[in-house]
DNA sequence: ATGAACCTTCCAGCAACTGGAAGGTCAACA
DNA sequence: TGTTGACCTTCCAGTTGCTGGAAGGTTCAT
């Protein structure tokens, strides 16, 4: 497929797919007319993408955790360990954002209809972080 | 306290605060030295804006969401509807996250010890993901 | 065969830092 | 009291990760 259809299935822009190709993070082949030619495992990489760059991984980790999936070479202690690296990130993540989520929620059910002198949930989420 | 103690409790560089306060998201005072000096509630923003970036906010939504605390004149519909917004938002990303961990909780599990001719979780995560 | 809607490369600019130079401040210690 | 070292300051340049636009080639429907 095109790098347009390419582009609706993944989600990311036509111009940071071909930045990902720059960077090598996928190499699409080419058809005749020098057109990029997506196959459906590029299309599940750059969706991969799309989302893990959201959550806030770096392009970099983003390149490892491909990695994971697509090194059939590299022997498993290592993907096991790296991998697991991720797992303890990602676990974090989910924390940081439950507490934002719980920090939200308050906000909204808390704080309508009135002019707050002083809203303490600054204060709290600043407690609830280590 | 000066930054470098600001940097220390909220994990973000010297640099950053700095960049921070360039673009206005901070104000802390000056000391006569000309040094700034931030208060505590300053380092409750910093930690604030460490993690909110982190878990894949811009800037511009960082200071939405600060703002959400800091505001106390603005209409309460207002921070309501940009409080349940950023929910969303965030009830998406841990959905995502915890998707994430799924796969690679399995990775670390099942392809263990041998040479995976084929790991055929690239294709379940993508699948799994809408 | 011509126009719209694709695609290509290349180059410039923006966002969000990050590093380094050049220099001022402060606390301690001979 | 001076001077050393760890702070701090500003400023400017570089990096990352895109993003927009120009200039031009391809494809396809009318």
């Amino acid at each position: 497929m095109n790098i347009g259809e390419a582009s609706e299935r993944s989600g990311l822009p036509s111009k940071t797919i071909r930045y990902y190709e720059d960077i090598g993070l996928i190499r699409p082949d080419r058809g005749g007319n020098g057109y990029r030619d997506y196959a459906a495992s590029d299309v599940h990489k750059l969706r991969f993408l799309q989302r893990s760059r959201g959550l806030g991984f770096s392009v970099e980790e983003c390149r490892q955790l491909l990695a994971l999936y697509e090194d059939k070479s590299r022997a498993s202690a290592d993907v096991k360990g790296i991998a697991e690296t991720k797992l303890s990130e990602v676990d974090r993540k989910i924390r940081e954002l439950t507490e934002l989520r719980h920090t939200l929620e308050q906000l909204v059910h808390a704080c309508h209809g009135n002019e707050r002198p002083d809203c303490p949930i600054l204060e709290e989420l600043s407690d609830s972080a280590a």
